[in-house]
DNA sequence: TATGAATGAGCATTCATTCAT
DNA sequence: CATGAATGAATGCTCATTCAT
């Protein structure tokens, strides 16, 4: 019933869009009578939850899969395939990827969001830890931080608004992107200091302002 | 009187986030009735909008200002005085940036924030189309495009999440992605097609996937 | 299993409040399921009905054997006495007391309530036709409808608002309330008639405006 | 508007009882749009307050204004007529006073209610403390705290259980119990002592029980 | 132009009751 | 008998929008 209920405002989301997302709309989509619904679920804004949870950890699996897969390859075709796969994951479900990073406050993505960032960042830096001549970048946590935003966001955008630029292009280029990252060797102008934390996502502020 | 509105509009929106951002609320704090506000707005949403597009229009205006002053430069100070007029930027107004780019749905930010990427996208475009041998990337357009989007999304996960990471460390890595990725050189594994639009953000489908 | 459901009721009552009375709740409590309490109970009023009675019923025995006792006895012992057991009764489950009382549509207690004062009014009226001398009162039904229902609210209204009067003066002035009532003699100004049912209470609106 | 409200509350009320006292049926039945109510009162429970506050008002200013006129007079006159101007304010508006006091929950009534009765308690305490000669009563405010809960629940019920009594006989016995009650001059068998506070009903639990 | 009272469709949520198992 | 999942009508309340003044 559980899975009605979700399978039922995944696709009110889908066809109807956010704004229809009603209790009672979902309910009767499900076929299901608004009281059954409260059965389940605590109120309108834990069905969501569960269904934008859900839909990242789908995107998270094939990703971090297809990525864990890849770690013992090196070179090129690693990023490439990595991309290929984090891009597949967003298209098979265009329509809900839609909804779901369009309609939705992001507040609504962060929890579910973040944690497949770290998933995928934290595999990541374990991989250029133990093979530090991968990269010329000083600190694996940062490195790996900065490759899955970017990465993700462009994945993401190139999904949803469609750009004319072809599917092996921006694959190409975003392996190209990170490759060529990792390989750069370029000090900031003032030598300022790279904290070196492990977890680069807790929210306390440590070291936010490095000195000269 | 519009702008009377709009500073409100912004007003509620820093100080009580978007959940209170109700006509009557703007036309409270705006002291006036709310029967005036739509005198002025067709209606809230073209509020909101507005609000939005003059804080995407700032931190455009301040960006590529930048951006344009420094093109004649080159080297690793361009791409390095850039993302710090982003963050600068972005820092300025920490408060609405994060009830616009958190509390927001997406689809709210996508005209203005789709200008702020285009205005760089187009600046960025044009001098890798001038200075041909700034990089070994085979098509400006997609290279502006990568650039934006990759950097716009780094500096602002960087400001909205407070990360561990000094704010000298960001920016050198910001260059360090771009650089890196300006100078890398590699061939798509099978060798697949870039489409060569000038209009890279246009959303018709053609070529959406290229021929082997 | 009436019982376990009559007690479940009434320690919903006692410790959650009447707006906490819902079958599903009194179930629960009972260690029972909903739909078994439908299978004693017509519907939930009956649930509450019948743990009121009960209630009442208790305060009722109390207070008639106590009066019956003293029956005897002539004099302001037996008043002091009756008054002192009346609050005794109340005071034993003030808790009970106050969400019946307070809470509870004072519809829902009439018939018990009604009952209680009946009994009591009856073995009264019956003392006042045996000892016409006890008073000067012309209609020994009426006079026992006025004692019990002044007497009543008196020790309700003691326990319930907790009046800084003590105890003993309550019951001392309830006392010297129905002593003085019984001694006096007093004409109505108009010499108006009294109707002389021995039943007080019928709803029947026989003679309700007396002739001249 | 808040008068048509409150017109539409009572006629509610009156018509058709607490339980169809929905907000949208006494928006109905006042000509207005649920909406419009909220502009006037905060929630549903605040138009019922004032619906009941407004009748207990009407209620007690007819009682006060009638016992204040006789307070000069002496002698069983001034119960009588005062017992009169109570039953008759209670007969005024019969069927509210129906769902006011028999489907409410006492505790919507009790503000008023105690606020009526204090009132009149108060005219009454000071009314026997300038003739301490009209009673052989111990303490006033106690006194008056006995008659006003005593003469009020009898005229209450009087009015409601509409009992087969004469009008004129209930006025009588209420003033027998009343007048016998100020002149009777009984010890507490025990001697217990009596309270001799000015405010009678304050919830302080001083002396609540006496020394032997 | 400016007002602000009035609107009313729409929403999330509850709970007494039922009935297939 | 007992169960408890399912019901669904009903409720209190919100807020973007309008329009007579």
């Amino acid at each position: 019933m559980v899975e009605r209920i979700l399978a039922a405002g995944r696709a009110v989301l889908v066809e109807h869009g956010y704004d229809a997302f009603s209790t009672n709309r979902v309910a009767t989509t499900a076929g299901v009578s608004p009281g059954s619904v409260y059965q389940y679920f605590p109120d309108k804004a834990a069905i969501l939850e569960l269904v934008v949870d859900r839909y990242w950890e789908e995107v998270a699996d094939s990703v971090a899969s297809s990525l864990a897969d890849r770690l013992g390859e090196v070179g090129p075709a690693m990023l490439y395939d990595t991309a290929d796969a984090l891009i597949r994951a967003l298209e098979a479900d265009r329509a809900l990827l839609r909804v779901i990073a369009e309609e939705l406050p992001l507040a609504h993505n962060r929890t579910r969001r973040a944690a497949l960032e770290r998933r995928v960042r934290e595999l990541l830096a374990a991989y250029l830890l133990v093979r530090p001549e991968a990269t010329s970048r000083p600190d694996p946590a940062v490195t790996a931080w900065v490759i899955v935003l970017a990465v993700e966001n462009l994945a993401l955008r190139w999904v949803l608004d469609e750009p004319p630029i072809a599917r092996e292009a921006v694959i190409t280029e975003m392996s190209a992107l990170v490759g060529g990252y990792l390989a750069h060797r370029g000090a900031p102008p003032s030598g300022a200091a790279v904290v070196w934390d492990t977890d680069v996502h807790s929210h306390q502020d440590c070291n936010r302002s490095a000195p000269p």
